[in-house]
DNA sequence: GTCTATAGCCAGATAGAC
DNA sequence: GTCTATCTGGCTATAGAC
């Protein structure tokens, strides 16, 4: 026998489709009512306010990310796996949330001191080994000199940015919806052979 | 003797401040007159509405940054100067104007119609040419054989998203905003040389 | 827990004097 | 063109019946 959806659950639920596509300012608590087919004033009973609402859809939001980049980065693969295995992962988890990276990089910009709060958060990410490691792979000869932060930043930049940036790149390269679709499957690979082809030494 | 500023001028850059930092639902047409020093109803005076006030705002905006991309990569040069110009150029006018990308992509996913508007503007770039190109270098064996779509996205994510994630990677990489400054400065250089490595054949 | 009705506020927009 | 005063609608939030 299926279990109903609590009502609580269901209102989550709504709201983070609403929020994820209009953002904090631009959502109605009356849409999300309609969107979960409860009553508006159920929003209140069970979040109390717009904001802690907000709140809680914001941080279920970021630590469905942030552990990702943990999980993959603070394992005991050559740097190269963690390159391929990011990339193929973390495109493959975006094709099936796209809204998430421009929503939560929208409220950040909107609140940037909201960062802080979050470092102090256990699930926050610590890049500390994959530098480490970067810094050795260097120094072994094995990739060219390259400073690990613009290494990272690079790597997110290639698999973040597509999904940001997905409505004018679309118009800019002239694709519908499903060639960009087709473009961004291929980047599962792509990415990090890029990655790679750059850092890499033969 | 120096002109006066009209009126006009001063709310269009006062708005320019207020949207790029709050988006059009955040921005408060109060916060606008009080930072243009002028009467709230004067806004209504000169842009009739807050949605045409925006619109002026988001197009001035769209035709600062558009006009670059066909600026560098339509001309005879080959690609690896146009990738060095394009990184240079880009990077430095974003240090000027560190809000501008977050404010114009936010905006296209909010409204992912209004790319259609803008592409029928004479300023929208074309990319024909630099695609063409990099096929023809792919077949000379300048560089090894990579989409020109796929080529086209990274380049603008390598240059853009340290802009648009700027507080998130602040908190992973654990800078400070003085020290991201001198990460992104070193980006001038250091992205098209990660570029251009990654696809250069030797 | 769920509903209806409404309080209370705030923002965009306008009227009209100067 | 610029100001003050005000209207109007929409939105969050709560009171209170069931």
């Amino acid at each position: 026998m299926i279990k109903d959806i609590s009502a609580e659950e269901k209102i989550l639920n709504a709201a983070k489709r609403v929020f994820e596509n209009k953002g904090m300012e631009g959502a109605r608590m009356q849409e999300i009512a309609n969107e979960a087919k409860i009553n508006k004033s159920l929003l209140h009973y069970y979040y109390r306010s717009k904001q802690l609402l907000f709140e809680a859809v914001f941080k279920a939001a970021f630590n469905k990310l942030a552990p990702q980049i943990n999980k993959i980065f603070n394992t005991d693969e050559s740097i190269f796996e963690k390159i391929k295995n990011f990339s193929d992962n973390y495109t493959s988890f975006m094709i099936k949330h796209p809204y998430l990276p421009n929503f939560i990089l929208q409220e950040l910009n909107r609140n940037p001191d909201f960062v802080k709060e979050l470092i102090s958060t256990k699930s926050f990410p610590s890049i500390k080994k994959f530098q480490d490691q970067i810094n050795d792979t260097v120094k072994k000869g094995e990739i060219r000199p390259i400073e690990s932060e613009q290494l990272f930043i690079n790597i997110l930049a290639l698999n973040i940015f597509p999904f940001i940036g997905a409505p004018l790149l679309k118009g800019f390269i002239n694709a519908t919806d499903k060639e960009y679709k087709t473009i961004l499957e291929r980047r599962k690979t792509d990415v990090s052979d890029f990655i790679i082809q750059s850092i890499k030494l033969k």
